[in-house]
DNA sequence: ATCTCTGCAAATGTTTTGCATCAGC
DNA sequence: GCTGATGCAAAACATTTGCAGAGAT
């Protein structure tokens, strides 16, 4: 059974305005506002839990600390430039990755990064 | 300028057969056979250098430390289970991303994450 | 009253960095 | 000989965990 504690409702409210993928350590800062008293264990703690229902999702960027967003918000894709290290989003998508898991299988999101070399640096 | 020292050509010569994707530390390891005083830093920096130069790419797999293999190899996919936290991997590849990033840059690697419920935790 | 959640601090694991020394070129 | 590369140890982060006490039900 899951209790609904005042920090849960202080991290859920932190996502619940429209804002990017945050690091746990954002969440911390931002939750703190309203519960100044807030760990970063708790935070750590409630974003798994957030993530197990769906309610977020894990944002992975090469090179740098997860980040969690809303699962519900439309989903981005990167572009990352091997040579300086630089990632851009990347706003098409070309979709139906359906037929790529069995049909025993949720597709609920995906992901999609793409490497190799930014305008600038394939220039050089 | 890049020197080719005993080092490097140890780190290289653990990608030149059949391996899968290897972490720093299994890379150590693997080297550490040829060159016994190697040391984790050096695994470090060349192994991004070998990143930069093309040789090698990153393969991010949620909730995993960073693994490293050649960049020639055929790419995976990626399945990761929100509930059970199981990564899967994903054979079929379907999409052309060609038209997702602008003509200047150079694409040369994609990597896909889905992300939902594998079939155990899609059935409970 | 029970039992989960929390905060703290310590532990763990990964990656980076400062620095004196070593070795390619 | 110059200058980049190495090994070590420490530092810097990210993340997890043990535990005793607080709080939700």
């Amino acid at each position: 059974m899951i209790r609904n504690t005042l920090q849960r409702r202080a991290i859920s409210r932190v996502f619940s305005v429209d804002v990017p993928p945050l690091t746990p350590q954002e969440v911390l800062a931002a939750a703190q506002k309203d519960m100044p008293a807030l760990g970063i264990a708790t935070v750590y703690r409630t974003l798994k839990s957030m993530v197990e229902s769906g309610t977020l999702t894990i944002v992975n960027l090469p090179g740098e600390a997860s980040r969690y967003e809303l699962t519900e918000k439309c989903h981005h894709h990167f572009f990352s430039c091997r040579a300086c290290g630089k990632v851009s989003v990347v706003s098409k998508c070309i979709t139906d990755f359906k037929d790529m898991v069995p049909n025993s299988f949720k597709l609920e999101r995906h992901e999609v990064v793409l490497y190799g070399l930014c305008s600038q640096c394939n220039k050089e």
